[in-house]
DNA sequence: TATGAATGAGTATTCATTCAT
DNA sequence: GATGAATGAATACTCATTCAT
């Protein structure tokens, strides 16, 4: 079910030899580091309220060496946000490619979105509430993503309406809403104790969406 | 079912004599217009990212003027803050209090979250999004709005249970959760024209939260 | 001949108030105090080699105060050579234009080319020598100038040949290069004290460039 | 007519066996393309407004890569600088001291003075431009030669006043600066295809300073 | 009420330079 | 000989805020 996570430019990882793999590997994993510390930080006070001195500090690095990794704020919040929005939706294409009946898709649907916030929460966060400040190349594909992704979504609640697993009288626009939101709201309560399982979160939010409260 | 809005200073509005009151009323619908263009650029680029120029500009006035209406930039947040949270507690404690039956108050509160997104969306989205800019103490006023709102919506979901009107295996947290985390999608779809109308919204949410999309 | 100098946006002086046109002259006033700190800064150190703080500086204000009055370090370099270039065309033309013998506007355009380096030398130092610094449409502007002012000089040239003034074997393209290069000698000798009166400059650089150096 | 250019390490060129040679040759080599980068990148761009890693990039050679072959951007210019005013006045000397009439040394002179802009113009452009921005020393001892040239051109036109050759109303120092200016025009065509043919420049300019523009 | 001028601290970014490898 | 990583200071520019008028 798509676990992922980035794992940046590996390509041809073993065609390389062994030597030039290590060096690579350490400039590869440091990089890491640093966009790993640009989405903690655009995570906790958003793009606009982090400077790159923050990012800097948390690296114990100075402001200006940042810029051997990443050519300014904004390529940091493009990549910060790519890996955010990655797997989504492809994660969702397998489902709905596949066989399973609906309810089980709209499980299987719930688990897919709900795994990258325990995986890199602060990549999706940060895509999630700053895509916005993205420059403009960036966040067109970025939101062509996401609407790919709601796209499909409608789609898996309106084929089960018309395989006669959903309400007839369901809307699927609306369900795909309240599925997102339901969903994102996991990114609300990140970080803070009050966090609740994420397995809690997966098997609730499924069985609300498909059950409802109300008993039958 | 509890419009409001934001009549901030309505305290003894009609002690004043009635020219002092029309004057007053002239200040008073300006300090507004101010508050409005914050609240609006607030939400469309963020607490950071809006500077107190894109507000000075919004209402054809310098810079410095700004400062005859609030002390500070923060204080304009929290006074949009505030307003943004305004009404959705009481709303909700009225409903709570009543005597209706379980399913009709969770469409109650679908309705009386919903509506203040068609009425004051810009200082409903600062509140969402730009809370966590506030100043320690308006910070701390404010979520414990949020927590009350919280406690009170999950109360009901669990008294639903108690009462036998919803699933005995209910998470009242979670359900709550996905309440907030639906209805707020609301403020995504803010402004665009891909909005859909806050009716179908509110019908479609309650549906959903209390029957789920699965058939019976 | 070539009376300006820069007086920037005069216009329709008599047209306002005297109150309002005394306000309007105070900010004037300090912006041209402004701009002419630039002109220094840059004559001095070269653009790339003057910084904001230098100019800021110089006025006795702080860095960023600048920017009330310009919009960029760009925009006030563009100000400065618009300036420096300003008349030399104008003046050059009506020379042209005008019914003296050759020699005479020869004369005339010497004085036309050295006068605004008396007036306002950093102006025009930094014209020349920092142009290529302009952002591109600005460039293009002042470089169009440029050119435009050179044409005129080798008509000049051109016109003196067919009419029996000058040599017949006279390279007017070449005589205007030297024209030009000869004049602006007076702007390698700027600030310092070895400088040569202007009118001894003036009346030499003429009479070479008319008889030059050998016995007749 | 002193050709020369910039044979830097010309020093014990010969003192060394084969072998080194070969391999100093190489390093001098390689050093050399470091310099002439230098200069390209000053003349292109001004010293303040070209950075070390634009002079890097030019070689396809890292930024700090440069440091081993010169010790700081302001020893580069030094060097560019000192190559760039090279000749000029051991050729001027040699011009001055010899036996030809006055009239044929200007000649002499403008081609000696002609000749470097097309064999390392962005040398010589580096130096007229950019000198002031040498460090302290080298300005000083760079500035002497200057000063030592102008000396020697004066002295060449006051010799063909006292020798009858020249008017005897001419001003020398006059004569002098508008020799230089002329000569330097050459510099600022750089690069551009609109220059003119070096050869063209030098018989027009020997001619104009001679014998002017006016028919006799 | 509002403006225009200014401040001082802060922003992202660039730069010349160093040094272990 | 050269690289890759880093530094520390400087750069142009922006910002929230103040205050005399």
């Amino acid at each position: 079910m798509a676990p992922g996570g980035l794992k940046r430019p590996t390509t041809d990882e073993m065609a390389k030899p062994a030597r030039r793999n290590d060096v690579e590997g350490k400039r590869a994993r440091r990089r890491r580091q640093v966009i790993d510390a640009a989405a903690t930080v655009f995570a906790e006070k958003g793009y606009h309220g982090a400077s790159t001195r923050d990012i800097a500090e948390r690296l114990q690095m100075q402001q200006g060496s940042l810029y051997y990794y990443f050519p300014s704020k904004d390529a940091a919040l493009e990549e910060v946000c790519r890996a955010g929005v990655a797997d989504f939706v492809e994660g969702l294409e397998r489902i709905v490619a596949g066989p399973a009946p609906a309810g089980d898709k709209i499980r299987a649907a719930v688990a897919n979105h709900l795994e990258p916030f325990g995986d890199r929460p602060d990549y999706v966060r940060t895509f999630l509430f700053d895509r916005h400040a993205l420059p403009r190349g960036a966040r067109r594909e970025v939101g062509a993503l996401s609407r790919r992704y709601e796209a499909l979504l409608e789609r898996l609640f309106a084929e089960g309406v018309a395989a006669g697993a959903f309400r007839p009288d369901l809307d699927a626009r609306v369900a795909m809403l309240a599925f997102i939101g339901t969903c994102n709201m996991a990114a609300m309560r990140g970080r803070s104790g009050e966090a609740l399982p994420l397995h809690r979160m997966i098997a609730g939010f499924a069985d609300l969406i498909l059950a409802g409260a109300a008993v039958r």
